[in-house]
DNA sequence: CTTGTGTCCTGTAGGC
DNA sequence: TGCCTACAGGACACAA
């Protein structure tokens, strides 16, 4: 569910409010969600450390923990982290750290899907793997024309499935990437390799602007109230998408109807008449 | 290595 | 109301 923008600001929203905070107490309501290490071990390592910062690379949540150690947390489609204040578990709740400053978040997995992970040194384990693979971010200011074509170059995939690879576009997921390639006039099903070099510059300028935009609006809320930020606050974006979730309507540049197409199994919505 | 497909898991919306 | 299908902001493990 969340993508770069919707963890940028929730990252954004935990450092404020928990930097400094011990963790006094880790509830662990399902265990599969634990991804490393074991669930026992993972509450023994928690107790006692204080969050120093919270970080973000891609779609993952870096809690930077002392004396030592990281949390990181990946939500993946359905995931959620919300500042309670009460005990009472919430829906779905998996996992719960309990702050000595009273309140705790809660980690929040319907589908249970997402994953919390502790790691002490430098080397993660084999379930971080993703992590540790990620590529560059569309907003870092080394995400240029020539890293993106060097990673397009001989790719006879899709431009779209190249958008949602992690290894190449780290923190892009099916909602900004379809609406990068609106503001780029690219359809979604073009090969990687034979986009010529001025569509790649419009690209990446498109990425840039689509995920500052989304941060800046704190995030994509659709009608369905699914992402939220911790403190239950809807993100803007939703009312400023081009395409996404919005087949059979009217391009909001062109008026041509928006289509929905399935590429795998999921969906991605363009403009005919402003793409191609 | 690359590419496309299936799978993980659960909830919800919509058709009949 | 109940049953069934499709779909969901993600990432992997596979087979070809």
């Amino acid at each position: 569910m969340p993508e770069l923008p919707e963890v940028e600001t929730i990252r954004r929203q935990l450092s404020r409010v928990l930097s400094g905070a011990r963790i006094v107490r880790v509830v662990v309501r399902r265990a599969d969600v634990i991804g490393y290490p074991a669930v026992g071990r993972f509450q023994r390592m928690l107790r006692g450390k204080v969050v120093r910062a919270v970080r973000r690379r891609g779609k993952y949540l870096v809690f930077v923990l002392s004396p030592a150690g990281k949390l990181i947390v990946h939500l993946r489609l359905s995931g959620h982290l919300r500042l309670l204040g009460g005990d009472a578990a919430a829906k779905h709740e998996r996992v719960r750290f309990v702050f000595d400053r009273g309140g705790s978040l809660s980690f929040i997995e319907p589908r249970a899907l997402g994953r919390v992970y502790f790691v002490e040194g430098k080397e993660l384990p084999p379930a971080l793997d993703g992590f540790r693979r990620l590529g560059r971010e569309p907003i870092d200011r080394r995400f240029d024309p020539d890293y993106l074509s060097a990673r397009f170059q001989g790719r006879r995939a899709r431009v779209k499935d190249l958008l949602l690879d992690q290894r190449i576009c780290a923190g892009v997921g099916n909602i900004y990437s379809d609406e990068a390639l609106f503001f780029a006039g690219i359809r979604p099903l073009r090969r990687a390799d034979r986009l010529k070099s001025e569509e790649i510059s419009r690209l990446v300028r498109a990425l840039k602007m689509v995920l500052r935009a989304g941060i800046k609006n704190l995030g994509t809320t659709m009608a369905d109230g699914r992402y939220l930020q911790p403190d239950g606050a809807r993100g803007r974006f939703g009312d400023k998408l081009m395409v996404y979730g919005r087949a059979g309507e009217p391009c909001r540049v062109c008026g041509a109807k928006v289509k929905r197409i399935k590429i795998g199994s999921r969906s991605s919505y363009f403009c005919p008449g402003c793409q191609s």
